[in-house]
DNA sequence: GATACGGTCATACTTTAGGGTGATTTTGCA
DNA sequence: TGCAAAATCACCCTAAAGTATGACCGTATC
């Protein structure tokens, strides 16, 4: 820059021009640079679009019959199956514990492993969608 | 703008700097003045995402009917089941305060009056409890 | 026998849920 | 118009849920 600089200083007082016309080239050079540094850095706002898509989940009105095929996709355990279905059924951590005869820390950890397999926050979520999965009755 | 230039220049020339200091400073100002237009002018960039949302659906499962004679027999207000059907989809208290513009304590008390009207104790049951009433999809 | 995984458990911590109480404001209906 | 139910909100407190991390053990699997 301070090269181009000096150019420009030696072509303009080579050519003999005025200080204000020298001034002048460097603003619009210079404001020429910031429009371009300023579009060229500006990130563009993100606006997120949620598409709707929509899944059909069959359900059969006879018995419950457990979807094998999304319990793989999902890679939920027997384990985590037996918990993810008491917790269907409306029981707290301690309670899921006390009928699995393990502690209350072990049901955490089956919690925490079941959301994250389901991508979900909390246990309601987790419920309603192992239900729409035909995970649980 | 041409003030500007002349009141940098003498004001320059007076503290006796050097012409490359002047010209760095017009420089500086002019790319501000550059980065300052082209934010002003350009029309944000926006960019779009396009984020899938799954949504499961139904079918062979004939259409949601309200039991309305539950709903009385229980005696859940329609604010109440409100409550109980953003439960029922996973939401959190904040979440449901939130999408019916209330307070989270206004749903705090919505869910211990339905609690004591299904007579339940957690959440969990009483999405369990009202689904088979069907007071819920 | 090294590796991966499932199951178990712990500790420490933050967040959310729930209970109890009391209060004010809307609102529907007699 | 006045009353009762519904809806709103606040405060305080406890219980439960959830997060993060690390550890140990058994059992397949390569």
């Amino acid at each position: 820059m301070l090269f181009l600089m000096r150019w420009l200083e030696y072509r303009f007082i080579i050519i003999d021009n005025s200080l204000e016309l020298y001034i002048a080239a460097i603003a619009i050079i210079f404001t020429s640079l910031g429009i371009w540094l300023a579009l060229k850095l500006n990130s563009p706002k993100v606006k997120t679009v949620h598409v709707e898509k929509e899944i059909y989940v069959y359900r059969n009105n006879g018995p419950f019959l457990l979807n094998e095929a999304a319990l793989a996709e999902v890679a939920i355990s027997r384990r985590e199956l037996e918990v993810l279905q008491l917790m269907g059924e409306g029981f707290s951590n301690q309670e899921i514990a006390q009928r699995l005869f393990v502690s209350l820390n072990t049901i955490k950890t089956h919690s925490s492993n079941i959301f994250g397999k389901l991508e979900v926050d909390r246990r309601t979520q987790a419920v309603d969608k192992a239900k729409k999965l035909n995970l649980i009755a």
